[in-house]
DNA sequence: AGCATTTCCGAAAGCGCTTTCGGAATCAAG
DNA sequence: CTTGATTCCGAAAGCGCTTTCGGAAATGCT
């Protein structure tokens, strides 16, 4: 590899002065045409292209963001992080900034993190995922003015960016689903409720039960891990119980896999005796057994999203602009059915309905 | 946000050049521990902490590395990634290093991203993921003398550092499994096999058939893409032809669960009637109908394994000293069992290995 | 032709650090 | 009390760019 062209060895090649080579590569408008076009072409030429580390520090930009890792409670790999990363990727990359990966090192706590990195000067902006309802990150950045945008929402979230789904809505979908399939006592599994999303979909679930005559009990509902083997646990509870529940709604497809595991465990078949209903749409779901229906979010293109308003806010734009709420919605496969009773059983076998 | 504190100020502040207290920060020997501890109290004490961009202009150590997303032609996201970024992430932060994250725009290949990367001076190494067997990555990194690790290999491994599992073994033991189980006519799911890894286990698969005395029929082998549909077409296929294999082998557990549907979608049950491995040892599997037999990969920490090795590469290291070759454990779980024959359904029901 | 503009480029001062080099102060030895 | 060797720190030159500023050259005007 050659060594590689600098500013100076461009500049003396053509004659010119360092600023004047810089200003023409940068389009100033002080540099005639013809020499831009000179100095343009003899760059592409050479195959010149500035040193991104001294322009940053010239700048003061920093030409990067960084999307902070969700904490990894359990080691269970989110599914959804690869995807997210590739449309961020997408996003940054026509303006040829960078994407940097961090995660909290153990010793330190996250908000502490992203005050390091934010006073660093090593990234223009950040993403966050997962979000707490009083998310003490999304307040450090809001006090230190820095651009950020939110995968998710806070309680208080008029103030700042944020991308997210109506989680709250589609639980409410759900259950007006379960109902009209003949369900009156619907358990839910669910996450801890430090999460917004996780309070979103309890409230869903726990408002349009109400709204549909039914009585919200509390011994329906189970709080447990964002793992396979929580949600196992939890829907494995809600089975135990005295008149258990012939339907159960998860807070994430993960843990909808477990409850189904709960089911088949002692002795019942998802969708006919007990109906599942997760939420996320994972692809994964449709080879699980039964395949399960899901609240499914339009996450395909959400990394893209994400970047572009981001990227947006850091030109200046104004965070309150750039409030994005989407709708899931209900992809039927096959956990999910007609309450079940001897009476039906009798009658006839319960369908279960096609994908 | 207070104005950010720089070594200039604190080094009028503590009445010392700027160098001196640089090289105080930096615990140069020539700076007598009384003033270094001063300095180094002070600099905590204020908050003081060197800004990285000015520091990597200065050292020329862009105190970076950068994970190369591999290609995702299905949109399909790789359940791998997550996990590895995560490890990757945290042998980098024990040293304060940003992981970046990059992938090629459509409208350039991956070498020409990549040379960009490496000249820019962005990074100080890079690992790159699922590598031909003759990758233009590797070359071009090895001719530019750039730190590098590969996840996998490629066919001439033997001059740079790579961290791999043993697949072909892998194969050849799930082989032998099967055969064990009384399987002679063996199917194949595979992957283009310009990938390494798909050729390695096509390999295994096919030495250890001949190995156990069987005949190796490529109409028992389908090649198609890594997908749960790519899975289940070439199971398909193999089901629907003259003779069909009693077992399959699968590249990847998402090509497995492909399979799984297929076998059910004739309606065979997977485990009983036809066998099916994976390869990843993916929990997901734990879920699907049934639960995936699997070659499980130890990857719970080979992206910390990876970021270790290369920075030890960074350092100087022989690359050739760093090549670390894991092996694979068969996982069982139920979608494997005994051959089928209506003998065997008559005289008893085929039992279930248990997970 | 003469003056006021405008156009275009050179020079220089940073950006915030690191690192080499040399000299002043300190020390031990004669 | 010298001398030579050490110890410790200051000064200055970068790293490779950007950007402001001022002036020379070219242009417009009357």
């Amino acid at each position: 590899m050659t060594a590689r062209m600098s500013l100076k060895k461009l500049s003396t090649h053509l004659g010119l002065a360092e600023g004047t080579v810089s200003r023409a590569l940068n389009n100033y408008p002080d540099i005639s045409a013809k020499t831009r076009k000179r100095v343009q072409e003899e760059a592409i030429r050479l195959g010149y292209s500035a040193n991104p580390l001294a322009r940053r520090l010239a700048t003061g930009i920093a030409e990067a963001v960084a999307y902070i890792m969700p904490e990894s409670h359990s080691s269970i790999s989110e599914p959804f992080v690869s995807q997210l990363l590739t449309g961020l990727g997408d996003s940054l990359s026509q303006r040829g900034w960078d994407l940097l990966v961090t995660q909290s090192v153990p010793a330190e706590d996250e908000p502490e993190m992203i005050r390091k990195l934010v006073t660093s000067g090593r990234v223009s902006g950040v993403v966050i995922s997962r979000p707490h309802k009083n998310d003490a990150r999304i307040k450090l950045l809001q006090s230190a003015k820095f651009p950020f945008i939110v995968h998710g929402r806070s309680l208080q979230s008029e103030d700042y960016a944020w991308y997210d789904v109506d989680s709250e809505k589609a639980f409410g979908d759900a259950v007006d689903h379960l109902v009209a399939l003949g369900h009156s006592r619907i358990g839910f599994v669910g996450a801890p409720t430090y999460y917004t999303f996780a309070q979103a979909r309890l409230d869903g679930y726990r408002n349009t039960l109400v709204a549909n005559g039914l009585p919200s009990d509390d011994n329906l509902i189970q709080i447990c891990e964002l793992s396979d083997d929580g949600g196992e646990r939890g829907a494995g509870h809600l089975l135990d119980a005295d008149n258990p529940p012939t339907a159960i709604l998860c807070t994430t497809d993960v843990q909808a896999f477990g409850a189904l595991a709960a089911i088949r465990a002692r002795g019942g078949v998802p969708g006919k005796h007990v109906s599942v209903i997760g939420y996320d749409g994972l692809r994964i779901g449709r080879h699980t057994n039964p395949p399960l229906t899901t609240l499914a979010q339009p996450q395909a293109h959400s990394g893209r999203q994400l970047g572009d308003m981001l990227l947006a806010i850091i030109d200046g734009g104004d965070p309150k602009n750039f409030q994005e709420l989407r709708s899931a919605e209900l992809l039927r496969r096959q956990s999910d059915g007609p309450v079940w009773t001897e009476r039906v059983q009798q009658a006839a076998q319960p369908h279960l309905p096609q994908c």
